[in-house]
DNA sequence: GCCGGATGTGGATACGTTTTCATGAATCTC
DNA sequence: GAGATTCATGAAAACGTATCCACATCCGGC
């Protein structure tokens, strides 16, 4: 008995059982083209009966490309790209197309690398979330390959269709929130990549006639080593502050450990209030207010933009909710 | 200007370039066999000229493989398995595989299509959380295709290798610690799967002299909701309980809100211990007692395993540890 | 009864790579 | 120096599929 030397039965296979040419196979089962009931017939019952399955990669291979999608991530622990990938699975899979995932860490020259993987590979399908610049995109835009941008559009690539969040709103409304409780050192607790953000806040705070201080914007990278480092240096370099905005949850977890470390009482000492809804969230004390962010909605639409390449599609904008619970109070 | 006409640089192209034949510059690209000095150089400096890389596409086919490695995984919401994934991405990315990745929802009929739509794709490496028994397996195993299980071993197919951890220690580790503060009566909330662990509670009960009380141990499916209902349900059921032990880091979120919402305070009311070490278990009220486990090592070792298929790899057993935070107390 | 179009069918080709095989040159062995 | 061995090399054959093209058949219209 030959273990290993299975030899995977082919189109040629089918074709001889059914006493059909090749092309003929090919038709009936990919659905193309003519063929007679009765020739299908014979076709699907040996197709069938030989339990065939076509091989993606005489397919792939034809056609010059790759079926299938490539999802690139800065950190899939985090669990809003956790839920974001959550998202494009669901959709993919629904189409029957695989996923090809890789980890940038918000690294562009692993992005770079990642990209020049996915090209060799001829994916030509590609949701990002992208950490380099526009130049990053170049070879991938020009081998033709079709590519949605998530969580965040990238400087000098406008037109291409991107599923972001409204940062503008949902910083604004955080904003509004805490000063509405009478707050005016408020801090931003950023990540890199998160210029969007920034931006809106420092409008926010201006629309509200409070003067920005600098030394409040604090930026650390996706790491949450850098997210503590920030938080807790933020919170040692400025006491005098009553309120602070985290750009993200893994931000919003550096500063609840922060504030628990420096014995800062939640929201006693301090107000807090995090983007993105996480699980956890509901489960600390006192549970967090939150800004939420649809990941999952975005990592679907993503992939629904990503697969129905054929209408020109432009950037959508999903809206976020203000999440009230109790880590937020008035200035002391 | 042709926009989309580009043709990609084959080996072909690349031959002529350095007045070769196509044999010499894929023997000389892909280290193998050998090749003099002086062509090799005019191979490497017309590869670079132009910018050739090779197709996946048709190495693929020609090998009859599809390098990289698939990944199934029940939920990669689950920081667990967002853990576990890193862990595989890491490796596989440092060897330059790419990873396809498939969530089972522990459903074994999605499974079983996920493992179809592999072998499609002529994946021959899988790395895989397995949810079915060992016959959904078959038609992979018969496609020669090498599987390394995580997590989790599978009934009826125990010389696959797989990484796991060390459920028995972990357990009894946890429910030592418990008995040690006086519990008694303790629960063990799990999932569908973790039979091992249900196993080694009864043995660690029964060998510190406990009768086993076979409705504290409760069994959830890996979704949120279906926790929250076996946690809720148990603590309304037997409020004489005094300890709990969560399986997962799912359970452990459903046992924190259930018992938040039943005003059960931890740990005068009841103890809480959890598998898994996951980054809100410290900002919890109290921070959470936990089994850690090493999950992304997990998933590097098993990425390790599935790319040496050389070997021959027995199964892989990873250390817990307890980490006592302050989520259990003395018997009340 | 002939023609034009529609329809069903299979042979042949191409996709880009790796690998086998044969050939010729060069080096080694005694 | 003749034979044997190694080495570098390119032509050609696969891998499994989709599609182009040519051919055959059939049908309705005149």
């Amino acid at each position: 008995m030959k273990v290993s030397g299975q030899r995977r039965t082919t189109i040629k296979d089918v074709a001889e059982a059914a006493e059909v040419g090749v092309a003929t196979v090919s038709r009936v089962l990919s659905g193309t083209g003519s063929a007679s009931p009765a020739t299908r017939e014979k076709v699907l019952a040996a197709a069938a009966r030989l339990d065939y399955r076509p091989s993606a990669l005489g397919r792939n291979l034809r056609r010059q490309r790759t079926g299938g999608i490539g999802l690139l991530v800065p950190d899939i622990t985090d669990t809003f790209y956790g839920r974001l990938t959550d998202g494009v699975l669901a959709c993919a899979q629904s189409a029957g197309e695989p996923v090809m995932i890789g980890t940038t860490g918000d690294d562009p020259e692993r992005e770079a690398e990642l990209i020049g993987s996915l090209l060799e590979e001829s994916v030509e399908r590609v949701i990002a979330v992208p950490c380099g610049d526009g130049e990053m995109w170049g070879p991938a835009f020009r081998a033709g390959l079709s590519v949605v941008f998530a969580e965040r559009p990238v400087q000098g690539r406008e037109n291409v269709p991107s599923v972001v969040t409204d940062d503008r709103t949902g910083v604004r409304t955080a904003v509004e929130y805490l000063a509405g409780l009478g707050h005016r050192r408020i801090a931003f607790l950023s990540r890199h990549g998160q210029a969007q953000r920034v931006r809106a806040f420092r409008e926010a705070l201006a629309a509200l006639g409070v003067t920005v201080d600098e030394e409040l914007i604090v930026r650390a990278h996706a790491t949450r080593d850098s997210a503590y480092a920030a938080a807790a240096g933020l919170f040692q370099h400025r006491p005098d502050l009553t309120a602070v905005l985290a750009g993200g949850n893994l931000l919003g977890e550096a500063a609840v450990l922060a504030a628990k470390e420096l014995d800062f009482r939640v929201p006693r000492d301090i107000s807090l209030i995090m983007f993105d809804d996480v699980p956890w969230a509901e489960l600390c004390h006192p549970p967090l207010t939150v800004i939420s962010q649809p990941a999952q909605d975005m990592g679907y639409r993503a992939a629904e933009l990503v697969l129905r390449e054929g209408r020109r599609s432009r950037t959508v904008t999903l809206p976020t909710e203000l999440i009230v619970r109790g880590s937020c109070g008035p200035r002391r």
